[in-house]
DNA sequence: TTCCGACAGTGGGGTCGCAAT
DNA sequence: ATTGCGACCCCACTATCGGAA
């Protein structure tokens, strides 16, 4: 419990993000944060404690980084902003998204700039941009309103994981409210379980322990909650898109139950079964028209007002067979799904402890998945300066693959490298040098990469028509010629084996 | 003392709708 | 009519801290 405060000035908050990445200790980011928040008036707790955990108070402020490309004006020489005040702003402009001009929203925010100390300027910009680099976001922050408001550390993550908006569970525990009011309610999203990854399935049921292995769909995850003929259906970031899947809302209400709470993916699937390319899924999910998409369903978390999040991973998957038909349920099974799925044309499996209960936001190893990797011998092009720790270090890759009068590019990866292969890959191309443009040095092709990447998709950006799904870097290859290096034929065999 | 789980950071490709040009 | 921007869909990997073993 704190003492009722006049509250802070934002300025407060700039100075605490401040010492907070000065900071490197967790424990020393997490008292000075619970400072803060001690700090905070009450009414200032829902946008103050978010912004300590580097995001404004609303989900989308139609401003970007466009808007904040020139120089910001001249910083006041006083600190006189006040938490409530920031947060109006920011209502302000969150309101005229979708609905009004581009330059009101900038004019909002440059006058709010203009307003603010040269630290409180840099504040707003890593708030808008989500941007904060201070080594806190929810999580360490959830720490601090823990020690804050001095409450058991896991009734603050409990009510995180069922509520999912700092803001809200900070403003309850520092006012002395019970957590235990956050409850799983139908209608409202809890972040959904992720998965960590495994090479194989061997590998995976070293940390699962008991499991069974599940298809891993290659869709977009849906959350689906029906009370009656009330349906509503969140992504993983639990953005509301049930307008835009009716398809997914009738099969909702086609399921003989009051009411429920399920997990899925919701996947674009050919006449024959086989899944479309994610383009096609990721394309009907953003625009409302298209090919229809189809929810495979994988857990349940309640079910006819019995919450079942506690309830091993067994369980759940019978109470889930008894509530779903077959042919809207990710397939299940032993080691063999594996072969199976992907000789379908799926991404893989996912490997599931049985004994596990659904944990919330969490990745941890009761959830594992595998999905087979391709690997190809490519050659650098160019490369990018890095940003925050990467600042000094060549980072970001341009990849190509060779044709018979030289390369192709095939994308960027940054992904896979250590410190070491950093500062080694930085000197090696400085050397290979051959001009600059901004934050792009160009070097001589040749440097051979070995990659490892997801898959191949086709792409409307680089002249080879298709990129590399997820690309990272297993090592460098200086031993090998680029006259060597993979064919962008090679890319094409993979694409279409 | 060593190990390992959780977290943050560093960015990747594609697609859409909408406003500005 | 095109282009730029913001918002989201998918995401892999390494470094670090600190509690668990």
């Amino acid at each position: 419990m704190v003492g009722e405060t006049t509250g802070v000035l934002f300025a407060e908050l700039a100075a605490a993000t401040e010492d907070v990445r000065a900071e490197s200790r967790r424990l020393g980011k997490v008292e000075r944060i619970a400072a803060a928040l001690r700090g905070l008036a009450p009414e200032e707790r829902v946008a103050g404690a978010s912004y300590l955990a580097g995001s404004p108070r609303q989900r989308v402020l139609g401003v970007g980084w466009a808007s904040l490309r020139d120089d910001p004006p001249l910083p006041a020489d006083e600190a006189t902003l006040s938490v409530a005040e920031v947060d109006a702003v920011l209502a302000q402009v969150a309101a005229s998204s979708g609905a009004g001009s581009v330059a009101a929203r900038r004019a909002a925010l440059g006058a709010l700039m203009a307003r603010a100390t040269a630290s409180e300027q840099a504040f707003l910009r890593a708030l808008v941009l989500g941007d904060i680099r201070q080594g806190a976001l929810a999580a360490v922050v959830g720490d601090a309103v823990a020690k804050a408001a001095d409450v058991p550390l896991k009734d603050v993550r409990r009510a995180l994981m069922l509520r999912g908006d700092l803001g809200a569970v900070a403003a309850v525990a520092l006012a002395g409210e019970d957590l235990g009011q956050f409850r799983l309610e139908v209608g409202r999203p809890i972040s959904p379980m992720l998965a960590s990854t495994a090479p194989d399935v061997d590998a995976a049921l070293e940390k699962t322990g008991p499991a069974a292995v599940e298809w891993k769909l290659d869709g977009a995850r849906i959350q689906v909650h029906r009370s009656g003929d009330q349906v509503a259906i969140f992504t993983r970031t639990l953005d509301d898109v049930t307008a835009r899947i009716p398809e997914v809302v009738e099969a909702a209400l086609a399921l003989s139950a009051e009411s429920f709470v399920l997990d899925g993916e919701a996947i674009a699937l050919r006449e024959d079964g086989r899944p479309h390319p994610f383009q096609v899924t990721g394309s009907r999910f953003a625009s409302k028209s298209g090919v229809l998409l189809t929810p495979l369903f994988f857990d349940v978390m309640h079910l006819d007002g019995a919450d079942l999040l506690d309830e091993p991973g067994s369980v759940r998957a019978s109470a889930l067979a008894g509530l779903v038909p077959e042919r809207w349920r990710a397939p299940r099974g032993g080691p063999e799904q594996l072969e199976i799925a992907l000789a379908r044309g799926h991404e893989g499996v996912v490997v599931k402890a049985l004994d596990a209960p659904y944990e919330a936001g969490r990745r941890g190893s009761a959830w594992v998945k595998v999905k087979p990797v391709h690997t190809l011998d490519l050659v650098v092009l160019a490369v990018e300066w890095g940003s925050g720790r990467r600042r000094g270090k060549l980072s970001n890759l341009w990849l190509g693959a060779r044709v018979e009068d030289g390369f192709v590019m095939l994308g960027k990866t940054f992904k896979g490298l250590t410190d070491a292969m950093l500062a080694w890959q930085t000197e090696k191309l400085l050397e290979l040098e051959t001009g600059r443009e901004g934050h792009v040095v160009h070097v001589r092709p040749e440097l051979v990469v070995e990659i490892a990447f997801d898959g191949v998709q086709t792409s409307p950006r680089y002249p080879g028509g298709v990129a590399l799904r997820f690309a990272r870097v297993l090592r460098h290859r200086p031993d090998k010629p680029a006259a060597q290096a993979d064919t962008l034929d090679a890319v094409l065999a993979v694409r279409d084996a």
